[in-house]
DNA sequence: AAGTTAAGTATAAACGCTTTCATTTTGGAT
DNA sequence: ATCCAAAATGAAAGCGTTTATACTTAACTT
């Protein structure tokens, strides 16, 4: 694999009798401080050539690398990313095609277990970072010290520092749970992730918690199932639902994903959904719908999640003032979307 | 946001009070050149600076970025990766993964349609690429030009530059039919995406027919409906067949998430799974096995082919002597998980 | 003691680009 | 013709690395 030599500015200089700086000029849209004939030759020459500029050279001297870090959750056991989950890889496919829309190339990865995110960022010089998720306190402080602008999803880690995309996840949880109660539930079980602080599972707990207590019922710590976002998970939640509770009439699933486990785990157990359990996820995830039955839900529009996210980074790092820009907060409306797996008692 | 000025190799070399060539053969793993105890402070001071290199700045005189290129096809219609799809995104875990591992980092990105790859391969020095699917003549040519190391999964591009990792799509096609044929069924239709030269589609197609001719079953060409790879398509593929074609009982359909479409489109046409129409998928994706009826699928191992491709890749880049390496087709085993959309007649 | 060698270290060029700043050219205005 | 401002151009420094090369020192040989 004899390389050949890049073509570099310096071709395309000589080639069109200019100097570097002029053809660095047209490259980066000032051409006003180069004559329109000149212009001209330099473009000539770049097409002629084939041109295509070094980003990392680039990189080096405009410390700005046009390359935006992309961090999503990795499965607790293996190091692998939980792409799986279409509610993430539909937010990844979002936000690659704004990025890319702009000119921007994105980096996809997940980040090893006590580990920072310190070194891709400064290794690649990163302009931004979009992270979905929640991690270890020290994972943010350390975010910090980087100094890029950071675009948190799913996360109510409370620093003003990071601007945050999300959802009103404590009245989604209100809202599900509500839904049951309205069609005359009151042993309720959640299955869940695991709840951790400033996690979006923590508010929709709470959320929970407070439809229940609205409506006078008595909140039972045995009738919440906490382990992981995962089919697995839901499907074991789901058969020790159906086998040992017998008074349990309803279920909300903190993910689509669950959900499909609890039902399926119900089943198996010889129960139906929704004649002998209601089932409620989150989400609406594309499979939601084509699900068996199809699976009623609260919806948030994720496609729009990752377009948002995308378009507010790219905000900060276009602003010329990017400490002053406010972080703010934006919030996907939410809805429910009534449609087989609940029913009225 | 005032940044603090990068900590560089310069600044860890006065620290330690050595030159940069001394810290930069630390940072390379070539200590031999440098005492022990030389070593030794250069070490301290990187860690007491906390410095990271600049990979930019390395990747410019090393003519090397440890960055690896991902495509992955795209929506016709709009300009979205088709990540949505488990089997895609399963891979993409699974190569972010691999190459994580080995310190090389991921760019995701889709291809504009008629536009190359060139751009993204040359301006970010990429040390090698990973390409799913299939792409016009063009596309490839260019790519070459590059010469850079190339991994193609599901391509039958025939060009001993590119190394592959693929299956036996023909005879996955011939061992779904033949399946069908085995339980009775004569009437078989096909459901597929576009079948496009050196796409795995065409060869599964292929398989379908050698199947069916074997069997001295008449190939009938109304029998196969070709669209695109989705849901939707299959959906309504599947609403034709039931309603249009009383005389078919079963239906090939060459990916996992077109047969969940064909059999909702079949359900919502008032019939029945397996009872009424059999139904058998292809690739196995994990909601395979949680679709209700499960799906009878020709089952390929995708987390394996995404570890494969990448370390593929990464021996290639990691050889002295890339061009020497031969460019190996991976093959990836195949095999039929019975589940319950197929029935005898 | 002089010479040789090896080991350790430093200097500086190079990678491809941007951008400051000095210089040259141009074209009015006088 | 002369002057001047404005426009166009180019030289060169610098971004953070690696690495070839040169240099210095220490350690052996004779």
């Amino acid at each position: 694999m004899i390389l050949k030599r890049r073509t570099t500015i310096k071709d395309v200089a000589r080639h069109a009798g200019v100097s570097t700086a002029a053809v660095s000029y047209v490259l980066n849209g000032k051409e006003n401080r180069v004559s329109p004939e000149t212009v001209e030759k330099i473009r000539e020459a770049i097409r002629e050539l084939n041109y295509i500029p070094d980003f990392s050279a680039r990189s080096l001297v405009k410390n700005a690398s046009k390359l935006v870090g992309v961090i999503i959750p990795q499965t607790e056991d293996s190091k692998q990313l939980i792409l799986e989950n279409p509610f993430y890889s539909e937010m990844v496919s979002n936000i690659e095609s704004k990025l890319r829309e702009h000119g921007y190339h994105l980096i996809l990865s997940g980040v090893d277990k006590g580990k920072s995110y310190l070194d891709i960022s400064v290794q690649r010089n990163l302009d931004g970072a979009i992270i979905m998720g929640i991690y270890p306190e020290q994972f943010y402080a350390e975010l910090k010290e980087v100094k890029i602008p950071i675009v948190l999803i799913d996360s109510y880690i409370n620093d003003t520092y990071f601007s945050k995309v999300g959802i009103d996840d404590e009245q989604g949880g209100y809202l599900a749970t509500r839904y049951l109660i309205d069609r005359g539930h009151r042993n309720i079980a959640l299955v869940t992730g695991s709840i951790r602080k400033d996690g979006v599972v923590e508010k929709r707990f709470l959320g929970y918690k407070r439809a229940l207590q609205e409506a006078g019922i008595f909140y039972n710590p045995d009738y919440v199932f906490e382990h992981s976002v995962s089919y697995a998970y839901g499907y074991e939640a789901g058969k020790a639902i159906a086998a040992g509770h017998p008074e349990i009439t309803a279920v909300f699933a903190t993910a689509d994903m669950v959900a499909f486990g609890v039902i399926q785990g119900i089943k198996e157990s010889g129960k139906d959904v929704p004649e002998d359990l209601s089932v409620i996820g989150f989400d609406d995830i594309f499979l939601s719908r084509m699900f068996v039955p199809p699976l009623t839900t609260v919806r948030q529009d994720i496609a729009l999640k990752g377009r948002k996210a995308a378009e507010l980074l790219l905000e900060i790092i276009e602003s010329d003032e990017p400490d002053v820009v406010d972080r703010k907060m934006e919030e996907i409306p939410l809805s429910i979307v009534e449609r087989q797996t609940v029913r009225s008692l």
